[in-house]
DNA sequence: TTGAAGTGTGATAGTGACTGTCACTTTTAG
DNA sequence: CTAAAAGTGACAGTCACTATCACACTTCAA
């Protein structure tokens, strides 16, 4: 990795980190970007080069890619929810940065703001989600059918993340993935 | 209706045909709320007092409860899918002002910052309706799955209006939402 | 019908997220 | 080592949104 990129990541992890702080013991809305840019020795001008908005300081995971990844060995092979489940719990289940990511969970789910960008960023996913649905079927467009099952396999995971993230984490984030796929079958 | 209400409402109705006309013409985001004001003869103060965000002059559904009241009169009575499915087709399908109805949602699927309001919206009414689903059936509080189904119920009709805004509004809405509803079974 | 209480409105000033620009520094590539 | 390319900080400006206050309009009781 160029020397750029790396400097770059580091940048961006420290802004982070010291705004999940600033948030969790300020609040976000009383949380100034100024105040991040200080607390962690970046520029306004740098940390919007960076995030883009104050919304994706929060939402923004180095690891973002990696459930596409897990995705793509496994959307020939599965049905179309199974695969994205079990996409999902590789990409998630068991992270070595586990508890950062819970933090910015809660961040999310607790302001809606960030749960608006988010929801922003979901509506993508949903649209590219549903046209490799359907050119895994040999398909050139999604049929209605392709983007109900890529609607369903996203809100499912983000009823996961909600709630495993309010109830303390207690039982493993795979477990609850795992429970709320169940879920989508015995209607 | 206290004259209050009626010069309320009459306010917020011409308010969001001005903001409608001019985002259409202009750009969501190159209209100010200024140039709202002044096109409706309202003040900012008033615009901001009535709909709180630039979002909502877009997202007001002035028949918004609609969906409640038939979704209440069903949901005893038909598998909660089937309840909603039928509940929004009675509130959406064949209203009398179609043209306007499609012009706002051609709005706000076109602007990222309308539909991240509006997804806050939606998780809002998600935990109302786990919670009605919760209650229907004597719970006091929705299991996971009751998350679920009332996501699932949700995002379909997301896909629903997302493709009947998309394609002209070829068929009927009606038509579209049970073509939706009908993939969620068939998975 | 009237007058007092209650409630909505407009004007104004202020905050903070976000954008665009420019001079300067650091990284990259030959 | 040097020229090109790309990132950075500082600064000025726009606009969504909030808070406040004097004034006008509803409401309701007498």
């Amino acid at each position: 990795m160029r020397l750029r990129e790396r400097n770059r990541l580091a940048a961006m992890r420290l802004v982070q980190d010291s705004a999940v702080e600033l948030f969790e013991r300020h609040g976000y809305e009383s949380t100034t970007i100024e105040a991040i840019a200080a607390a962690s020795g970046v520029s306004t001008a740098t940390i919007y080069r960076h995030f883009g908005n104050k919304e994706t300081i929060v939402l923004w995971d180095e690891r973002e890619g990696i459930i596409n990844d897990e995705l793509e060995q496994r959307l020939g092979r599965q049905p179309p929810l199974e695969a994205f489940r079990d996409a999902a719990i590789a990409a998630y289940d068991g992270r070595d940065d586990r508890d950062r990511f819970l933090r910015r969970l809660r961040l999310i789910y607790a302001n809606p703001s960030i749960l608006g960008v988010a929801a922003q960023n979901e509506a993508r996913n949903r649209s590219e989600l549903a046209a490799g649905l359907a050119a895994a079927d040999g398909r050139r467009r999604p049929t209605i059918a392709d983007d109900v099952t890529a609607a369903i396999a996203l809100a499912t995971l983000d009823v996961a993340f909600t709630r495993w993230q309010r109830t303390d984490a207690r039982h493993g984030l795979g477990r609850t993935i795992t429970d709320a796929y169940s879920a989508t079958t015995k209607r």
